[in-house]
DNA sequence: ACTTAAAGGTATAGCGCTGTACCATTGAAA
DNA sequence: TTTCAATGGTACAGCGCTATACCTTTAAGT
């Protein structure tokens, strides 16, 4: 007979509303802005009221929230006008041994597997329907302007402009949604990947992978875009699994 | 020179923190569990103090929200021991014509599209993930169980059983984000589906993709798995598309 | 030096949501 | 017939968040 566990039907929808008050939720939002490095170090957010308009927050919670990370030293904040809110230089994660990584990997705990999965899932999706859409034009443009970004940074900014080429992927995969829940992921993945050094090996042979990539995706081949998708983050992956056993 | 039109790069994380209020949210979350059918016609609700510890919600928004539900006539709520809300039967909207279907679809406006492809990301990559785990002993029953369930079932109850089988898929892809999104987004199409007559047909042709389907993930073929889902949603793609051109 | 526009800083009234406690109703079981 | 436990229904105090208005600081421009 079978193990009648209680598999819950209803779970699937009976979650949490709300994750967290809105004050957390907020704090998330703005780090997102910054492990995506879309607003880059030495770089200010946009003022608070815009802010606050944008992310349809009052400006009040917006304000405890960049005061959070302004504590973790991760803004300074100037007033008077051509002030705002700057992003600091994060200090140096990167060890020899992973302690910081594990460190990471441990707080997020069963939320690890499901975001990498989660990722897997979003990036080679995105990669195929954006091969499907066959981008040409200002679109083509873009993505050929992000990847010579990656080609032209050195270790220090390549996590940066890698991050921008795979974003503009997931935007022009032509569902807001995969581009949102994304940018969300990567934000998480980009905390780990920055406890890791990024060698020059590894940078080479990432790049062989974004032009194979790129050349799928502009010449509208989904299924080679995939294919190429799924192997460059093979790599991502055995690279933060090996450092995490 | 190209068209500086200005991709704002900020856009990916600068969206609304929350959607809407919490009220409405719980309402979308209590429709999800009718239009996935989790509670089916004529069953009943947890009681409203579960529910409102589940969604993490206070009984006073719950109850706010199932007031909605019930003056739609979607719920009938009895009180007293052995009470609580019970689902309607709800009235056919299947005509011959698309008129509500078209109605609907118009109601979601740009959403539309992006929930079809985020729909295709998600079930594809789930049915991948899932072949890949090569699902064995309760799992692999789970899924039998439910395919099972849709060839026993006509018309009437088809949908049902469907949804049920796609979700055990989704959850057991591993990661229980994918199941989350692919939750709510299904509860949207199904809104969609529910306008358009089910014929013997494409119920047959249905069933003997699932087959192929399910064949390729218990033996953990994660290929054939994604080609086997794609060309299945792409028959309800057509199915959709075709009623509202 | 002065002016001024743009930014951060502060105060307050009020609504939405929560937590807690308690009341009212129902039907199965004793 | 009575009891009782499970359920929906109601009331109230309090906190989180919002909206709005106004104050303060800063540096570029004149």
């Amino acid at each position: 007979m079978s193990e009648a566990v209680g598999v819950d039907p209803l779970a699937a929808a009976l979650r949490p509303v709300r994750s967290g008050n809105t004050f957390e939720e907020t704090v998330e939002r703005l780090l997102q802005l910054i492990r995506l490095a879309l607003v880059p170090v030495g770089e200010r957010f946009p003022p608070e009221r815009e802010l606050a308009d944008r992310l349809q927050v009052s400006r009040v919670t917006l304000r405890e929230a960049l005061k959070v990370l302004q504590d973790s030293g991760l803004l300074e904040v100037r007033r008077g006008r051509y002030g705002g809110a700057f992003v600091l230089a994060s200090p140096d994660v990167v060890s020899g041994d992973g302690t910081e990584l594990r460190r990471r990997a441990e707080l997020l705990g069963d939320r690890l597997e499901d975001t990498l999965l989660f990722r897997e899932v979003l990036e080679v999706g995105a990669a195929e329907l954006c091969a499907a859409r066959r981008p040409v034009g200002a679109d083509a443009q873009r993505l050929r302007d992000c990847l010579a970004a990656t080609c032209a940074s050195g270790p220090a900014d390549y996590r940066r402009h890698d991050t921008r080429l795979h974003l503009a992927i997931a935007e022009l995969s032509g569902s807001p949604s995969v581009a949102a829940q994304y940018a969300a992921v990567r934000a998480t993945v980009n905390e780990l990947l920055d406890c890791i050094p990024l060698l020059p090996p590894n940078l080479e042979h990432s790049e062989r992978q974004h032009g194979e990539l790129l050349d799928a995706i502009l010449a509208g081949d989904p299924e080679r875009a995939r294919t190429a998708m799924r192997e460059h983050l093979a790599g991502t992956g055995a690279l933060l699994r090996g450092f995490l056993s």
